[in-house]
Order: C-alpha cells, then structure tokens, then sequence
DNA sequence: ATGAAAGCGCTAACAC
DNA sequence: GTGTTAGCGCTTTCAT
C-alpha cells in the first residue's frame, strides 16, 4: 500500500489534522509543526490519495476540458495553453489535471461528458468551440451547467457564446470575435475588387458559423450594389476537415455560378478548397482568391500562404485556465471578447478583370 | 447533494451492494431486480460518484496520457485517437477519461505528473513521445514506473524504447519503426543521387533523435564511398519547432559545407528549413531537396509537398489505448513496432550536378 | 494551534 | 442471488 496521511502524522508525533492542515495551507499552524511535518511528508515520499482527498472535500483537481477534436490543431492549441496554465510551475503549487474529452461536435457526446464530469466531481470545466445551437441541446446544456456550476464548479465557456444562466453562478464566456474577423476579411477581399465572392461555410447550426457567416455578409450588404444577392449560390456548407473543403469546392464549381473568391470556414478547408480549384485548373489567386480563418501555424507554410483571421487561441486557453481556477476572477458581465486579426498573404489578390483592365 | 447509490438502493427496495452489481456487471444478478434498480437509476438521474468509488476500489476510471505537448500534431493526433479509443461507444460502456498532460520533453515534469496520476490511482498510463535517454532519469522512470504497474495500473510506452522492467508487470511498448524509416528516407536520397545530405536532428539525448539518425546514417554507410564522412559536419541539433529548423538551417549555410539535400527531425522542423533555405535563395528541390518525417497532415500542402516518412499515429494511439484498457491483451514479449512508410513528394529531386550531367 | 471523531459514497468480503 | 458490514484515506466541524 501507499504511504498514508496517518502515516505522516505518526511519523511527524501529530495528529492526521494537522498534516491535513499543512498540506492544504490556509490555516494557521505553528512554524515547528509545519516543518516536521514536511519533513515526514519528503522522508516517506507520501503522495496524497486524490479520491480520497475528493471524496471527503466534494471536489477533485481534475479540470474536465471539452473540445470538439485534440487532434485539430485549433483545439490541440487551445487545450495546450489551457492544460499549461492549469499547471503553475513554482514549488507545491496545486496541481490541476486536464481531462480531454473529444465531443466530435456532437451534442449527445457533449452531455455524456459533462455527466462523467459531474460524476467525477470535476473542479472546473472548460466547453470550447462552436456550440450546436439547436434549442432542446441548448436547454438540457444549460440545465446541466447550471447544476455544475451551482455545485461549486466553475464553467467556462470558450470560443462559444454565452448561456442564459443566473448571474450569481462561476460561469463566465471567453469569445472570439468571429464576426468581426469575417467582417475585416470580407472588406479585404471587397477592396482587392472581387464581387463574387464564394463561401465555404462551416456546419449549419453551429455558433461559430453563424458568427462567421454573419460577419461575411454583413460587409457584403454594407458593400451594396447587389454584391451580397449571390450569397446563396455561392455558400456551400460543409464540415471542418480538408477533405470537406475540397468536396465542397467541386460542388461549388458544379453550380456554375462564377466566383473570383472563396472564404473557408477555416485554415484546414482552405487547403482542401486550393487543393481542389488547383485539380479543376484553377491558379491562386490570379484566378480566384482563397481564405481561410484561424492562422494555424502552417498557413505561412502553403503554396500560396493563406489569407486568414487570426484567432488568440493561446491567449484563450490560457485565460480560460485562469478563470477556471479563480485565478482570475469573473470579468464584470462574465463575457469577455478577445480581438481577431485579418492576415493578409499570397493566397489572396485583385480578381483577373481587375489585372487585365486597370 | 447529489443522488447515492444508497437513495438508488431504497427506491429500488434493494440493498446497495445489489445496485453496486448491476452497475458493475460481471456479477450474476436476476434479471427482474436488475431492471428495478435500471428504472431507479434513470428515473432518479444517479451519477456515481467517482472518487468514492475510486477510494473503495483503489483505482480509477483516469488514464493519465503525457505528451511533449498536445498542440503539436504530432501529439495530437495520437492523443485524440487515444481519448477517441478509450471512450468505446455503446451503452453502459465503462468510460475512461483521459488525463492529458504537456511534459515539454522535460525528465521532472515528467516524473511530477506520473507522481500526480498515481496519487490520482489512475487505472493506467500512457508515456508517448520520445524518451530522455539519461542515465539518471531512465532509472528514476523506471523505478517510478515500476510502482505503477505493480499496482495494477497498465502502462504503456508509445512511441519510445522499452524498459528494464520485469516480465510480469503490465507495461507494453508500441514503437515505431523511426529507424528503418530514417534508413529508407536515406535510401531515396542516395537514390536520388544526392551524396552531400545534412540532417537537422532533433535535441541531443531523445530516443526519437537517437533512432532516425541512427538509421539516416546507418543508410548513407552501407551506400560507401565516403558518404557518412561528412555526417559531423553536416549535422545540427535543434529543437521540434519550425522556428528550431529555420535556426539550425541558418547555422548550417553560415558553416559554409556543401549539401544538396537535408534530412529534417519532422515535418514541422522541415517547413523552417524550406522557409531559410528560400530565404537564402535557394530553390527546393531545384538546388536542396528537403525531407520531412512523421507525415503530419500539412505535408501535402505545403510550397513544395514535403517528402516525408509516414508514422501511424492514430494507429498507434488505438492500440495504446486498448493496451491500457487491457481490451487488447500485452502483445508476447511486450513490443508492437509500428512500420513507418517513405511518403515520396515534391520537394525531393535529383542534386543539381545529375541534371546538368545525365 | 492542535486533536478527536464523524462521515464523504462506494466496493468487497463474507454471510445467508 | 442478495443483504450486512467494514473499511478505503481524507476533510472538517467541534472541542480543547
């Protein structure tokens, strides 16, 4: 068996209290105490048993981070940072451990999670990426959140929008500006000269799409001269993978509709969207411009470079972690927006009419 | 307070050991009682309480997961199809969460959150990624380890050497086949023509390091003719970041030795070196032909498409979860290796001299 | 400032 | 097949 707190106490001549008291900190004990103590905890190499620990105090370490796939580098960033701020360096620093649940997106595998979560007695729990914005997940998500957090356990919501719970409750949202960043990269693309301008939009009912899409056509009407009449020829849905943006890109040229730009729902479907103009005989971006949306590390690193939206993923999972522990308190209104940022690279350009007759 | 297995036990009219069965399984219970105590379960939404049932049980529903860091894909991807792997679907499913902790590579993070999931009486662990080939820390590991899986926690080692570790205890080792993948890469280079390769390796002292270095050169030996001359000379080591390639191929040009290709530690360290080497204005694969390794799935998009050596990732993290599960039974003698595959692209060609001179 | 004692909710022998 | 009964190792009043 494992060395126990009993133990300690015995070996330091006090009472199991008192090492619970030195190893939980916030409560007054004697210099001297504290130093036997310690000393019995280092010469017994006594690790505290975790389930015990939560079981008595009703709440665990564990930091149930959800995210729709760790393998997509959008989540694989933001759980990095997050799991990384969750473990404060420095001498006896409590640390927390970062459970990764891939939900795939799906509201059912979202819920199943959050129950295990529950069920473990999760200190703290982290819902990142677009949220399904169907009214019943909508109600049973917030229900079940609002037991979560009204049991002790911070929420954060992360790169989602907020829900409507009780303002007394942990439960505080972290956003990107999607919208705005759709909005800026649309004008970018509006002041290159392109007039059709296609999108690759993400899955229908999801936030960030919404978000995104939204932010697209808002600079479009704003544009006017019917620049934004094509919107629904020229928007394909589709997943957020390579292989989605590709298919989507050949369902695009199909219609006909003709288009000199594309904005992908996000870096990964922009790359399907070049690879499969670049297959019909498509050059970019002197024949058609591509976007993507994100800034994931390898858009310098395509041919072209991808025109994108950056989005603070680290910043995100670092402050999703501080408020998670209370590191950082809840910011007035439990909302905050974290800005988004147009990059312009090679993979976007005039149209070919603009080359031709300047 | 949440519901108990105690409250189920009553409403069910049956005792709590009784409910502890049903949820359990693998204990004959009559078919009517199992269905009162189903019906009360659902109808009162009981969530078992994890700690509890860790503290009675000694082990938990935890598989701790390290990883040098899950933003990068490489880590990523095996991560996600771990979590994905440990989560069967299917009702009733026994799930295990996943415990994902960022190591950075470094010996005592590592050994702090081994000593962190055993406190957490995991019921298993995965080590992924390359392992710290020192003396000092390879015994502590081992030791460490060793306590682990005498517990009864499985262990298994991904993608890094074995250990010395006695037969009985649960540890497996799923490698991959770095080596002969690094020796292949070679083989297509020396095949190529090329005779002056350099080789961005990865940090001094990593087992990942050690292996594709060792089958780069082991390669360019068997070819003869002084090939493996210029090894020293031609050979930097850096970091697993693109910002690492860039540097070292800096490095590499300011030493003034000739080369036509270069070998790089991964594919992410290869994107710094085509960025340099472009920067220096030199042509890929024109003038330097570039090599990746681990075939993320930005290969193919990249300015040119990256040759690269293919790893089976979300194979491997498959398997390393149901090795850890215990659903897949410890392969004989403990080892799996994985084969890699030479994934041949743009950016390998033929030297300059054999194109001047056919 | 420290100790004593009562659980936290569950599992696992052991009876019946 | 099902019930009884001890703990698992810790936190936390409540005393002192």
């Amino acid at each position: 068996m494992a060395v126990t707190l009993a133990e300690v106490a015995a070996h330091a001549g006090v009472s199991p209290a008192t090492v619970s008291r030195v190893l939980n900190g916030g409560y007054p004990v004697a210099g001297g105490t504290r130093t036997r103590v310690e000393q019995a905890i280092e010469s017994l190499g006594y690790i505290a048993n975790g389930p015990a620990r939560a079981l008595a105090a009703a709440t665990s370490d564990l930091v149930g981070v959800l995210v729709h796939d760790v393998a997509d580098s959008f989540f694989g960033i933001l759980a990095g940072s997050l799991q990384r701020a969750l473990a404060p360096s420095g001498p006896g620093a409590a640390r927390k451990l970062a459970v990764v649940c891939n939900t795939e997106g799906a509201p059912e595998t979202e819920l199943a999670y959050l129950a295990l979560l529950e069920g473990q007695r999760a200190g703290g729990i982290v819902l990142t990426g677009g949220a399904v914005e169907e009214p019943e997940h909508t109600s049973a998500l917030t229900a079940r959140i609002a037991r979560t957090a009204a049991s002790g356990a911070p929420v954060v919501l992360c790169g989602r929008p907020p829900l409507p719970l009780p303002a007394h409750l942990p439960v505080a949202t972290v956003m990107f500006d999607d919208h705005g960043g759709a909005f800026r990269l649309a004008q970018h693309l509006l002041a290159l000269g392109h007039r059709r301008i296609a999108s690759i939009a993400g899955p229908p009912g999801l936030s960030t799409t919404r978000e995104r899409l939204d932010g697209h056509r808002t600079a479009l009407r704003q544009h006017g001269h019917g620049v934004a009449d094509s919107c629904a020829a020229l928007t394909v849905h589709a997943g957020f993978e390579r292989a989605a943006g590709y298919d989507a890109t050949r369902e695009l040229l199909r219609r006909g509709a003709p288009f000199t730009a594309v904005a992908a729902a996000n870096d990964t479907v922009a790359t399907g969207v070049v690879a499969a103009l670049r297959d019909a005989g498509i050059r970019i971006p002197e024949d058609v411009s591509v976007a993507g949306f994100d800034d994931l590390p390898f858009c310098g690193d395509t041919a072209p470079a991808l025109t994108t939206v950056r989005v603070p993923l680290r910043e995100a999972g670092t402050l999703a972690a501080h408020l998670v522990t209370g590191r950082r308190p809840l910011p007035p209104g439990g909302i905050t927006t974290l800005p988004t940022e147009l990059m312009v690279r090679g993979s976007t350009a005039p149209p070919p009419d603009e080359r031709s007759s300047p």
